[in-house]
Formats: structure tokens, C-alpha cells, sequence
DNA sequence: CTGAATCCTCCCGGATACTG
DNA sequence: CAGTATCCGGGAGGATTCAG
């Protein structure tokens, strides 16, 4: 499997360094902030709310994160085909995680402001 | 500034993408871990405690650290140079955030043992 | 509609050497 | 001791095209 994002060597037992790995990546986090805003979507739904992706960068990081078990994948057989992702249980989990982060980022995006208008 | 690690221009209003960005890329997180654990460290005692880094790489990361907000520099006019550098108050109130994220990595990192094992 | 395959570009990160 | 300067390769990410 590949290590994209934040590969490092050194931090392997760091379980910080693997959680990056897993949500690292230009596009994985916009993904699973959209999945986490709906209980299911499809594929072309997805990339509508995912602004700017491409197929290729869509479906490559929704199979990598399917590998890693964060993402859930149905697939009906039916003609035209649908496919429905959803976070799972462990994607789910990592939410709050996530806001925790997001409460930080807004009290240094304020400061960085500060800093600028002064 | 640059964007280093996961650049975004859709999510520009997210705080998740900008705390991303802020500790995103190989080395920062190794290092905000090294300082988390220490007080102060002075240069080569970081360089030490991450192992692996160069000096390039160390220097230009404290840098940005640094105009973020995120790490003090602090310099005595001695002879040798000396240098200490530290957490700021926001850099330490990023550590449970990473902390929580820690947590969900290990499960994660448990299923997918789970998964390769069977 | 839901992707896969190929090719290509850009820039992060590393090696090495030098400085006050 | 605490960095800088310069050059360079590899790999993540993108555009385009094709397929079931």
C-alpha cells in the first residue's frame, strides 16, 4: 500500500504519523468532510461537492481510503450503474477528532489575522 | 506564505485545511512532538531527538513554525550561538488535538493489523 | 454513470558544501 | 553551535482519453 501525505520513516510507531497518513493528501480530507455532511452519496454527487476534483484524484482516493476501512462502497447492479460511499463506523470516529482540530485552526487563523492587520 | 502539505484552494474557509497546512509536511509533526516533551531544546539537541533530519530541512521548518505562531525562537548573543526553541501557548493547545487523533490512528492501525492477519 | 489508464508537470524534500 | 546556498531526483497530483 502506498504512503501518500506525510510518509516518514523514524514516527512509525507514532499512531500520529499513521492518522496523517490516512487523512493526508490533497483531497481525502474534503472528501470525508462531505461524506460526514450526508449520510450517503454517490459518486457524481460526491465530486459536485468536492469542488475542483477530477475523476482520477475522486476514485483513487475513495478506493485508498475503502482499503483502509474508512470509507464504505455500494455498488448496485443496475443499468445506469450507482455506487454510494459513506464514511464508516471508524471514519465516523474520526470526526470529532477532526473538530477538535478545526476549533485549533480557527483560533490560529484569527491570530495569523491579527498579526497582518496590526 | 507558502502552502506547503495539503494545499487547498476550495476549502480556503475551512479551519481543518488550515490547521492542516499548519503542522502538514514530513518533519513538523516529528518535531512539535520533540518540543511537546521538552521545555526548551536548543538546535542540535532537536536535530537530535528527530532523527534523520538535515539541517536544511530542520532550520527552514522551525522557520515557518516560527511565523506561524507556532514555535518561540529564542536567541542569546553568547559565544558559541545559542539558541532555544519552544511551544508557544497555541502550539501547546494544539497537543490534545493531536492527541485525540493519536487515539483514533492506533484503533485504526489495530483493524487494519486485524484485517492482514486473517 | 462510474470509473481506469497513460502521460506529464511541478515542487517538496534530500545531499552536499559553505559561513558567522 | 546554528544555521544557508545550491543543485537535483522522486513522487504526488493533474489533464486527457478511453471503457463497461
Amino acid at each position: 500500500m502506498n504512503d501518500k501525505g506525510t510518509g516518514n520513516k523514524n514516527m512509525n510507531n507514532c499512531p500520529l504519523t499513521y492518522a496523517l497518513n490516512l487523512i493526508g493528501g490533497k483531497w481525502r480530507l474534503p472528501i470525508i468532510w462531505a461524506l460526514s455532511q450526508n449520510n450517503t452519496l454517490r459518486y457524481n454527487e460526491l465530486k459536485r461537492k468536492v469542488d475542483g476534483i477530477t475523476n482520477m484524484m475522486l476514485s483513487q482516493s475513495l478506493k485508498e481510503m475503502e482499503n483502509h476501512g474508512l470509507v464504505n462502497r455500494k455498488q448496485f447492479m443496475e443499468i445506469p450503474p450507482r455506487v454510494e460511499y459513506s464514511l464508516t463506523e471508524e471514519g465516523k470516529d474520526l470526526i470529532p477528532a477532526l473538530e477538535s482540530l478545526a476549533k485549533w485552526g480557527k483560533g490560529m487563523k484569527n491570530k495569523e489575522m491579527d498579526r497582518c492587520n496590526k
